[in-house]
DNA sequence: ACCTGAACACCGTTCAAGT
DNA sequence: ACCTGAACACCGTTCAAGT
């Protein structure tokens, strides 16, 4: 009866430091046998196979997820400011998110803040269904933000430049002045932010 | 000068057709070779390695996206129609979409919807900075809506059930008709259609 | 209960050699 | 110019065997 060499826990605390540090691609069962100084095949009878492990790993990043206490007046501000929370979030965790999108717990992970939401439009007595609409376009506008925003980071070298691409506008039937805006690249948090608050703005009602 | 057993079309065409059959992990170099009946090395001379491959396979499918031409009266018609041609087109190419999502190629897929948004807001007249917002704000909404939506929709069996995490709302402080709303499974198509407009709404003002 | 080592069926890629 | 075959360094997983 020694003591085992390695433990469930063990495995986790290793395969996140893995993926972490190193990303997605680096979690193979050798090279978390060999962190873990142990033959490859340990591992298996601890957390079962890679996709399982993987699972395991989801279910604990979002299961640390605790919930979202927005601050701010009025209904407007405060739902702005759980999409704004939910958004940093995921930023918290590049890494992971890769992994929650690959194994479709995107669901899992909104829930805190699909919770905090619903409690803002039942105080804001907004009727149910529409209610549910509020809840359900923010979640899915936030979210949906968030993981574009990580494709076009890791975007390679723009060929052709923005610039070229749109020239001066005028022969695609844009001005000038457009093109300009468009050629420049955008500020996320900036657009992040009057986005949000737009699409708020016409759920709610009331002026952008 | 034998006639070359195979093409580089050849090649981008049967890994093509892996892809939409059975899904980026089944276009592996060796069954690609197998489907094209030559040894694995081959492809090597013609394509080069598996990254460049697939990037060749990414900028074939989003360089045959046309112009998005927008049917509808006013902008606001128009703009959503822009928007809702672009989530017919990601929806159109499922697996492929997650090849341009991995490569960052997500900016050059939007291209022509970007066009076409630019070419509305110029034709509305709004002021630049706000145009170029208007535009932005559109794109990252709808691609980030449809990213979401393949990622819910792989979604394993959720456990627990939306029922029974939801219970009556009360004892979170949401009114159980909201609760009840929440627990029901959402229509994709009208949830798009809703949150789209109340963005467009917030966007170029006037009522949802 | 917990771990090892061998084995199997896969990968992508390089490189010398053939025609 | 175009293709083959061998070889290398990887994968995940199963299974019998050890303690």
């Amino acid at each position: 009866m020694n003591a085992p060499r390695i433990t469930r826990e063990l495995v986790l605390d290793t395969a996140m430091r893995i993926v972490e540090n190193d990303g997605v691609a680096a979690l193979s069962m050798r090279r978390l046998a060999a962190d873990l100084d142990v033959a490859v095949t340990a591992i298996y009878w601890h957390v079962g196979n890679r996709e399982t492990l993987v699972g395991q790993l989801v279910d604990r990043v979002v299961g640390r997820f605790g919930d979202i206490a927005p601050e701010g007046a009025g209904p407007r501000e405060r739902v702005i400011a759980v999409g704004a929370a939910l958004r940093r979030r995921v930023h918290a965790h590049p890494h992971l998110i890769a992994l929650v999108y690959e194994h479709g717990r995107t669901a899992l992970m909104m829930l805190p803040a699909e919770r905090a939401l619903a409690r803002e439009v039942t105080a804001a007595g907004l009727a149910p269904a529409h209610a549910a609409l509020v809840v359900r376009a923010v979640l899915h506008h936030v979210v949906g933000f968030a993981l574009l925003e990580r494709a076009v980071q890791r975007s390679p070298a723009q060929h052709p430049s923005a610039a070229e691409l749109w020239g001066d506008g005028a022969e695609i039937g844009v001005s000038p002045a457009v093109a300009a805006e468009l050629a420049r690249p955008a500020d996320p948090d900036d657009l992040f932010d009057r986005s949000l608050r737009a699409l708020v703005a016409g759920l709610l009602g009331g002026p952008a």
